[in-house]
DNA sequence: GAGGGTCCATCAGTGTTGCTTATAGCAGGT
DNA sequence: ACCTGCTATAAGCAACACTGATGGACCCTC
């Protein structure tokens, strides 16, 4: 199975026309007309439908392999050139928002006064993205965060070997309203919160409280950004509830954070990296680890 | 990057010899030669040192990709033509050694008594290997088993798009000789067992414990085999202690099995599967999970 | 030192592949 | 009926991938 052919069919049932595809691809219509029935001649099946140019079954779960698959040839290509090149001074640090706490930034800015010639660009985007840039070879670092039970690695997508290191946990707050019911207790259990109304998050996905708990955590609101201040907007205004790392939630904030005492969960942070040649990126990594 | 390319590469890379692939792949040394100098000339880079044929380290980090990337490949094949396929009454079913205890046994007689002509051959092999067959399209269905917390997915290579479902869970014992001073406790905790002897197995690897719990749980010997009849003898003789699941130890068994209390812990079992096409398979699937 | 064997690199020749251009056929709209 | 847009197919040609031959390097034996 020829990724050539893979890249032409992912294009093909995106634009749903042989045409849009050619021209997308910089290739004639008829180059792609070729190469798609190359592709259905070699799995002896039909991918996709012709007018409407529409995936079949199988071709709908070829789409399922070939994202990832096509991902991870970049990402190993992107880690063969990263494993033989020289080192930067300049790098790109790719991170989820919450995962750049004050321990981690007290770290980078140890990192600076270490070497005084690196240039680090923070980039921040969602956990997925993090994965991808980094084996892309489109970030040098990352740094993504979740819930986990202490010490339990983060589950991030499988894009090919990349070596991940716990360099931050701690305690995670349920936050909620100010005159809430609970907001004078000095712990709560999730099992208590099962019919409460939640906030579906990046950071607090409520599909991970149902894997820990059991059924429940309706989803009151979705909310997919990651900036702190709008999700303790909405908690304290009584859209709903969220787990949220304890120093989120600055003195005076409009809502309140309440320690979660079960299931036993922590905010943690993970650096992530793939080859890691002697030099500066390397140098990074070891200071946030440390 | 070509697959066939990074299989001649991986070829060479294990013979360490260009000729030895070309009589392995079909090829003449030339085209051999050829293939990798075309590879090294796409990257830009040394893959392969000449006399000897050895990788350069940017060749051993792209050898840590291939090998699951052309994995992948076979598996996304054998995804889409399993999905396009005619149902068939012959089954295979691929399971680590453990996860076929009498609960799945059951629910596997139940589903032969529903479909008269299924026809199910039994493969066992190591969890890793449950993967990789199920996603190769050589089993239809995969059980593999491990050591979790309570309803938290197993973690087993990812091979592309493929489903697991949790089918059974039951608790864990700690196997003690008959004699040990901990024998007669109601129930134990892994924390107070750190300096025991344990033994290194495929169900109960002592990395995991470390995760856990923290340093220690020294391997006093190491069994790579999956018979429990064996592992309990070890016990029973003192080479050291591990985990099984509760229903391993028959009355009367040479070791004594202890309760385990914290941290709480299961043994699990999974069912995998790659696209599920109405038929046999996606009966039996459902059967298994019920 | 001479001769022989093994192994990889390179060249020339040849069949195969992958692209472009041109054309045919189909569907939908006016 | 005519026009437009879209995909399939055929023919032509450059590029690619393989084989067979050859050269050079290295090692071993006499």
């Amino acid at each position: 199975m020829d990724p050539h052919l893979l890249t032409t069919f992912v294009t093909v049932a995106r634009h749903g026309s042989f045409s849009a595809a050619a021209a997308e691809l910089g290739y004639t219509q008829s180059a792609i007309s070729q190469q798609i029935a190359a592709l259905e001649a070699d799995l002896g099946l039909v991918l996709l439908g012709r007018r409407p140019v529409e995936p079949t079954p199988a071709g709908r779960r070829l789409l399922e392999h070939a994202e990832p698959l096509l991902l991870r040839l970049r990402a190993a290509r992107a880690d063969v050139l990263r494993a033989a090149a020289l080192p930067r001074h300049r790098l790109r640090l790719a991170a989820t928002p919450l995962a750049v706490n004050a321990v981690v930034a007290a770290r980078l800015a140890r990192a600076r006064a270490q070497q005084p010639r690196l240039d680090v660009t923070l980039v921040t985007c969602g956990r997925e993205q993090v994965a991808a840039l980094v084996a892309e070879g489109e970030a040098d670092l990352g740094l993504a965060d979740g819930i986990a039970a202490p010490s339990d690695p983060l589950r991030l997508p499988d894009t090919g070997p990349m070596t991940t290191v716990g360099i931050a946990e701690e305690d995670l707050v349920v936050a909620l309203p100010g005159d809430h019911p609970l907001a004078g207790r000095a712990a709560l259990r999730l099992a208590d919160l099962v019919d409460a109304r939640w906030l579906q998050t990046p950071l607090c996905p409520l599909a991970r409280l149902r894997d820990l708990v059991g059924d429940g955590f309706p989803a009151a609101l979705e909310y997919q950004g990651d900036d702190v201040h709008t999700l303790l907007n909405l908690v304290a205004a009584g859209h709903g509830l969220t787990l949220l790392p304890s120093s989120a939630l600055p003195a005076g904030a409009a809502a309140r954070g309440v320690p979660l005492a079960s299931p036993r969960l922590v905010h943690r942070v993970e650096l992530l990296h793939g080859a890691l040649p002697p030099g500066s990126a390397a140098d990074l990594a070891r200071t946030l680890s440390a």
